[in-house]
DNA sequence: TTAATATATATCATATTACTATGTCTGTCA
DNA sequence: TGACAGACATAGTAATATGATATATATTAA
């Protein structure tokens, strides 16, 4: 896989996939491990220790719920369902990014001809 | 200012935002923030222990070397220069920057309708 | 004159968070 | 029966951005 996105490159955005990913129906760790493998088109892989810690975080904050499955077989799942705030969030983070990219091209690629230091 | 860029949305990218002021020409850290300043449209501020912590990380990685600057008068203003293997870096850093925008685009943005989980 | 502000560099402690390593359990298939 | 895939989970570690704090000089406003 990839391996050239460094994990200093996803910080901070965890959440939001993880939440992109509920916003459209309720799934469990390994299904949403396996659905970013595949959003991704194979190029990352976000580690299941990171995903079961975020979990955790979202459900604090009141972002996602959780609630067994009724599985008779095989391994039990834990569902994930997006609460209102959850969605909410997801909104709010989803134009951060778009704004951040802005700033960040011209961070990261900007040249210093016109630039007013004051 | 701003306030709508989160920390850990600009995590890892501090390096490469110094490096990109730096391969315009040698600058000190007073100089440098206020660049990052200027150059996000006053949008985006880089706090000063972060860009001082970063340059002990930058030179000890050898992309950047220093020297003080011969003021008469004043604070004294230790300059900074980029290496070549900064200026490695720097490129490599852009590409992972665009490869990884584009990756993101999809897991924040994407849709799972036609996502193969396999 | 004095107080505030801008210029300039620096360190320490702290919080957040992603990852490595590890463990447990079930079911399937060769 | 033994390997592998599915499924969940925790403990410990490492990296890094920041708040708080400190020091020193020069300029400007009250």
């Amino acid at each position: 896989m990839g391996g050239r996105i460094s994990t200093d490159l996803i910080r901070g955005h965890t959440d939001t996939i993880i939440l992109n990913i509920l916003r459209h129906g309720d799934s469990y760790g390994y299904e949403i491990y396996k659905t970013i493998i595949a959003l991704s088109g194979r190029q990352y892989e976000l580690k299941e220790a990171t995903l079961y810690s975020a979990f955790r975080r979202l459900e604090q904050d009141d972002l996602i719920t959780s609630y067994w499955g009724d599985e008779t077989q095989g391994g039990r799942r834990k569902y994930y369902r997006i609460t209102k705030k959850g969605l909410e969030t997801y909104e709010q983070n989803l134009k951060d990014w778009r704004f951040a990219k802005g700033i960040l091209d011209k961070l990261i690629e900007g040249g210093l001809e016109n630039v007013d230091r004051q």
